[in-house]
DNA sequence: GTCGACATATCAGATATTTCGAAGATATTG
DNA sequence: CAATATCTTCGAAATATCTGATATGTCGAC
């Protein structure tokens, strides 16, 4: 393997680009502007390429110089994880862990193992990100999380199955639907469907049901505004209305067939047996909580 | 972005583990074994672990060490690959086109492409890999291919719809399930299903039909010969079968109901916008062949 | 136990690379 | 056309890395 330009040359890019300009790039790393440029320089020369043109006395990138500059930062990035893991695998509890779930995974049970995580390291901060459909896997992906709750698990990844999600088609009381009696899957076809929208950058159409309209949020709770005001009617997991089913704000549909479907929930981490304290203490407290539901808090 | 470490450091740390020592790293890249030593060390300090402990008289990976050796290794080569890019991006064809195709994208199809690709630039080199399942998704994820066409386009990769594939249960003429008339899923439930092996690490079990029994292949050619034999039926893309349904060695089963099946394929760069001319040749050539499928050669 | 072969660690000086500061080049601004 | 802003260039200085010699420690043989 060749590796002729330096982690630092590519900083000097990055910086370059991020900062717009050799100067104020030299002020961001501490260095001088003559220091920049001959960084810039030797990457060039060593690829025989052009990064930036002069335009006018200002530097822009060349096509070949976006690129590598796109890709210099994810290998930064990648670089600067290494070394944050490295110090954390043998030190105890790091900084901060990641967690990414799916909407699907009841928010009580997340909660409650980010508390437990919380009790053993106070330290240890959190970020909480809730996706949709393909958003946990594009965390994963992107390593944009440490520990990850999703339906699907990408090749190459270990996945844990934490628990089955079951979903019913639910509206409201006064709904029209509710009305007609027994439900066949072609009667809900006729009418207006509420669907979350997926989180990723890809928006894929999970296709739950081919309704013929549907509305689409891009939160849960949104969505359970409109049903409650019958706008329509959604399939939803059975935890997420469980209250509102108690309290009769809404019914289940009483559907001839297929009245229920599942889905299944994984926990992946990211960085597989390399895992840090943390993200593993975060994870086994989410599959103690599936494995004892009511332990609840 | 902290980066105290360079990549010559972490090049060092990997000799030693490949070569299996300091001495035979210093020989391997050309240095003194003073000097890796001193970028070991230089990690170590750096970093506040141990990447080896001195067993007896030999070095030996810590369980961090372990770590960061993979997890460098893989830097490397990313490293690696963003100065090819480089060099690739402006000069004319890259040296080297890696497909990986979803074995029911039609053989002929490829092959057809890649002969395009030769005759427009002779010297580029190509690797074929033919995939099933998560295999081209994880040659994808991985950067194992360049262009690969899959049934599944991954979040955050851009996937050009190439063709839709049909699949028919068949199975040879003298098959049990060609005696009793009209079928139905259930009928086929009861009979052999001969699948085709993940090529994916992680093999996922694409569930066509919960068949009781079923053989499974790691290859396409072994499952027909299977198939001719009587051995069982199988859900086979229609272009694989073609031929074999015209000679009489195969038939089509008789089924009322779902007697169709559908895939997509999608065609995705793994480098997106910064494709090589090449893979952008061959991606295009890919595409051109789905257009027009009759003037295959 | 003592010795030699082997493997890594350390040290001082040599070498290479990076950085700085100042001066130069070029384009924009008023 | 001067004043300003921006990148380049260049020699000198600072820093990092490398080399070769030597130290330390282990293993196995006798």
């Amino acid at each position: 393997m060749s590796t002729k330009i330096s982690l630092d040359q590519w900083q000097a890019l990055i910086a370059v680009v991020d900062e717009g300009g050799y100067a104020a790039a030299a002020e961001a790393l501490g260095k001088s502007q003559s220091a920049i440029s001959y960084a810039v320089q030797k990457i060039e020369t060593e690829l025989g390429i052009r990064a930036f043109t002069l335009e006018g006395r200002r530097a822009k990138l060349t096509e070949t110089g976006d690129m590598l500059y796109r890709q210099a930062k994810l290998l930064l990035e990648e670089a600067g994880r290494i070394e944050n893991s490295a110090i954390q695998s043998s030190h105890g509890w790091e900084p901060l862990v990641r967690l990414a779930a799916d909407a699907l995974f009841p928010r009580q049970q997340a909660l409650c193992a980010l508390v437990t995580l919380a009790e053993e390291s106070p330290l240890t901060r959190v970020e909480f990100q809730e996706t949709v459909l393909s958003g946990s896997e594009e965390a994963l992906l992107r390593h944009e999380a440490d520990v990850v709750v999703t339906g699907r698990v990408p090749p190459g990844f270990m996945g844990d199955h934490l628990m089955r999600v079951r979903f019913i088609a639910v509206a409201a009381p006064d709904h029209p639907l509710h009305q007609k009696g027994e439900l066949s899957l072609e009667d809900l076809r006729a009418h207006r469907q509420l669907v979350i929208r997926d989180s990723g950058k890809r928006r894929l159409d999970s296709g739950w049901l081919g309704a013929e309209q549907r509305w689409t949020f891009s939160y849960g709770g949104s969505r359970r505004e409109a049903l409650l005001r019958g706008l329509g009617f959604a399939w939803a997991p059975e935890t997420e209305v469980e209250e509102d089913l108690e309290a009769g704000s809404l019914k289940p549909l009483p559907l001839k067939e297929g009245g229920e479907r599942y889905g299944d929930l994984y926990l992946v981490y990211a960085d597989g047996q390399y895992a840090g304290r943390a993200a593993r203490f975060l994870g086994e407290s989410l599959k103690a909580s599936c494995r004892n539901p009511d332990t609840d808090h």
